[in-house]
DNA sequence: GCTTGACCCTTGGGTAGCCCCAGGGTTGTA
DNA sequence: TACAACCCTGGGGCTACCCAAGGGTCAAGC
C-alpha cells in the first residue's frame, strides 16, 4: 500500500500517516524505483490501534513505547504494559459515554413520532445528564 | 463548584476546564467575593459531552456550534445537528474498536491459565487484526 | 509524444488545544 | 500565624498535526 491508500483505509489524512511513519509508529519500506513509501497490510490495524490509544489521550510517545514493549516479549505477555490496564475504567466509561450518544443521536434523528409525549423529546440536556455517572462519581480519565 | 472541583468529577485538568471556560464552552458565574468561578452542577454533563466529541475528532469551534444550536431551538429538534448525524458510523465503529481494545486488555492482563494452549495468548498482533473491518473495508474518520 | 490528473516526495511555516510556569491573592485547618 | 491547598491572570512552550510550495512519477487518453 501507499501513503494515501493506506490512509484512505485507515480513515485519517495522509498527512497523519507521513507523520506516524516519520515518528517511527508505522513500519515501511521504500519502493527502489521512485522513493515512494509502501506499507504492509498489516499496518492498517496498527494505525487503528494507534487511532484509538490516541483518543485515550495518550500521546504518540506513549503509544511508540507501547507498541515496541509488545513487540519485544511477543511470547511472554507476563508484565502487560502498565499504562494499557490503568486506562481500563476509562475505556470502559468511553464506551458508556459514546453509546450514549449514539443512542440520542439516532432519536434525534428519527423524526418524532406524533403519539409519543413531548416530554420524551431528546433534548440536549437530557444527553447531558446521562453523561455523567451517578452520585457524581468520577471516572479515571487523566488526559 | 469551583474549577479543580469540576477538573476532578469531570475528570480533566483544571487547565482544561479554564481553557473551555475561555473559548465560552462552559458556562460560569463569578464570586463575587475573590472572583473565582463557579460552576453549576449541570456543567458536568456538559463537560463531558465535549470530551466525547474531542475524542470524535471534532474542534472546539465545531462543539461550540452545535451547543448553541442545539439549545436554541429546544422545543424543535426536527433539524438535529447534521454534524453529529454524520458521525454516527464514526461513533459505532469506536466503540466496536473499544471493546476489542478493553476485551484483549483484559484477557492479556489475566494470568494465563496453564492449561490452555499456546496459540490463544492474546498478542499485540492479534489485537491489530481484530480491529480493522473485514476485507479491508474503511470507516468513515474524518479527522 | 504530450498532456492531464492523481498521486508521491521534502521543506518549512502555521494552528489548535492544551500544559506549565511566575507572581500574587484567598481560604480552611492547626 | 503559618501552612497547604486552592484561586487568579498573563505569557511562553509543546504536541500533533495541517497546508502550501516546488518538484518528481506514472497511467490514461488524445
Amino acid at each position: 500500500m501507499r501513503v494515501s491508500e493506506l490512509a484512505r483505509a485507515g480513515s485519517v489524512t495522509a498527512e497523519t500517516v507521513r507523520h506516524y511513519t516519520r515518528e517511527g509508529l508505522l513500519p515501511s519500506r521504500r519502493d527502489p524505483r521512485n522513493g515512494y513509501q509502501l506499507y504492509d497490510d498489516e499496518v492498517l490495524g496498527r494505525l487503528r490501534l494507534i487511532d484509538c490509544l490516541r483518543c485515550l489521550g495518550l500521546s504518540l510517545k506513549e503509544i511508540n513505547r507501547i507498541l515496541e514493549r509488545e513487540e519485544q516479549d511477543s511470547g511472554s505477555l507476563l508484565d502487560l504494559d502498565p499504562r494499557l490496564v490503568e486506562k481500563l475504567p476509562l475505556i470502559h466509561s468511553r464506551i458508556r459515554e459514546l453509546r450514549a450518544l449514539a443512542n440520542w443521536v439516532e432519536q434525534a434523528g428519527r423524526p418524532p413520532r406524533p403519539h409519543c409525549h413531548g416530554t420524551e423529546a431528546p433534548c440536549l440536556k437530557q444527553l447531558m445528564a446521562g453523561l455523567v455517572p451517578q452520585h457524581g462519581r468520577s471516572i479515571e480519565h487523566a488526559h
